[in-house]
DNA sequence: CAGGATCCTCGAAGATACTG
DNA sequence: CAGTATCTTCGAGGATCCTG
């Protein structure tokens, strides 16, 4: 076990950072499906501001999961590998959200009662 | 394409607004490992407050991914299907991470000087 | 021991205006 | 078009104190 999730100094803390910000999932699933400039990239993601866009692309290169050639961003070898889990994430969410809204509904009208 | 994740108002961001809480993967990987008491989960996972723990188990609780029995806390069936994406994450998480770092190294002593 | 209530800090993210 | 710079807001999360 060379990285433990559970301590609270552990490097691996990194990668859990790095998804709670807002944008990386979408960002990446977006670069996942194709290659984009900024632009195609910040109209196929609803509400994202450019610099918000900006900010995450920036981390995301310097982490070394995203690149820029030639005014286009493509995820890097190491971004693909993350792909994976994060388009389970994606999947997930696509077929348990109504579950999730559900749920939410039930305890708004009260459980017990 | 029931939920598009590319949409802003979509549905399926609620999963990923529940990803991007700071505790939330760590948590659901720690009860993946076994259903415990509040402060056995507080003890494993390191530099969470007693706040940001019952925070988290409550919004969860709220989604129907986790349930309080008998003063333990344990996961739901669709908790555990959340499991396999948040375990994935986290194992590319314990794998990857030294790639991360490196990248940023990297990045920190000048890439193109 | 398992939280609830309150106060405070800090940083992510938006809005806007500007630049190459 | 693809950012950068500045200002501001908002909320997650920590610290502390209190309670059943």
């Amino acid at each position: 076990m060379l990285h433990d999730v559970f301590l609270a100094d552990c490097p691996a803390r990194t990668t859990l950072d790095l998804v709670s910000h807002r944008w990386t999932v979408v960002v990446i699933h977006g670069l996942g499906i194709e290659p984009m400039r900024f632009g195609e990239l910040q109209a196929r993601i609803g509400g994202i501001s450019a610099k918000s866009l900006t900010e995450t692309l920036q981390r995301l290169e310097r982490y070394g999961l995203v690149v820029r050639l030639d005014g286009t961003w493509t995820l890097t070898t190491l971004g693909e590998t993350l792909l994976e889990p994060v388009s389970a994430l994606a999947r997930w969410s696509e077929a348990h959200t109504d579950e999730l809204l559900d749920a939410w509904d039930r305890h708004e009208t009260g459980t017990s009662s």
